[in-house]
DNA sequence: TTAATAAAAGATAATTAAGTCTTAAATAAA
DNA sequence: TTTATTTAAGACTTAATTATCTTTTATTAA
């Protein structure tokens, strides 16, 4: 479905959104530890999340990243994008170059709906909504 | 969602169930070409699924590949499970270990939803279903 | 029984994804 | 202003997937 690295984009955005009040700024190695990635190639992707300002970014001591914007209005599909890009909602299940209502490739109507469905979800969820089941310990981040 | 093993996999059984009645069988150079697919590789997969008892094959003259048991009983979901394994279906959306209804991750409800409704239409969807809409023109297995 | 045909099997190569390492740049505090 | 801290950037390595190539085995028909 995703590839590790937008599963990794996913589990530390929501990992920093659930940051209390106040302290909402983490460390890489804080992060890291905190989604049980792998520290170095984390940073990848964290720059990738802060050149495409989902993210921002401060050096040095007490340095960190924090979201940019407000959580409740950054949804789980922005950062699949950001990541995967738009392949997973727009692709062709079967790899169809031009699969499309006009030329449609066997299963392009099974899909159609699933895709619908998949595609609701991720642009109705929002940074906080997931959050705050982190913050609740209804959900967990990491194991 | 899939791998591209697991889309020429579905590609090939569907082209091969659209066969007219009498020559259900098919040469490895004619599904290649009839699902645009690298001739080498789809030979793979093909093997890996004569070894699943999805297809049988006959090697010399005259020999290929066909399907094994009635298209309308072999479903999408076999399939997949045969190339890709059942991750897609029990894998946890952001690569938890235990992700469960006991321990979830934060988007697990989220998920379960979509991949019941995934898991349904694969279980339901037989060979022949998208098979007859090749054969009626109604879709197409390349470009 | 020989030649042609076609899949099986295994080795190899290319590409992409995942992950690491090193050096540079920015920032804060002493 | 120096040192420690922390992210940025780019080169590099490893692993997995995708794809090809060569040899072997089975089958058919002449």
């Amino acid at each position: 479905m995703f590839s590790k690295a937008c599963k990794y984009a996913i589990n530390a955005m929501i990992y920093i959104a659930s940051l209390p009040k106040g302290n909402q700024r983490a460390g890489l190695k804080d992060i890291a530890t905190a989604i049980n990635s792998p520290e170095a190639f984390t940073a990848k992707i964290l720059q990738s999340l802060v050149k495409d300002d989902l993210l921002n970014s401060v050096k040095g001591p007490h340095g960190g990243f924090a979201i940019c914007g407000n959580p409740s209005e950054i949804y789980l599909a922005q950062l699949v994008e950001s990541i995967d890009g738009n392949i997973l909602l727009t692709g062709c299940a079967l790899g169809l170059k031009k699969c499309s209502e006009d030329h449609p490739c066997p299963v392009h109507y099974k899909f159609k709906a699933i895709r619908e469905h998949l595609a609701g979800m991720l642009l109705t969820t929002s940074l906080s909504d997931v959050a705050d089941r982190v913050n609740t310990g209804i959900s967990f981040l990491k194991h």
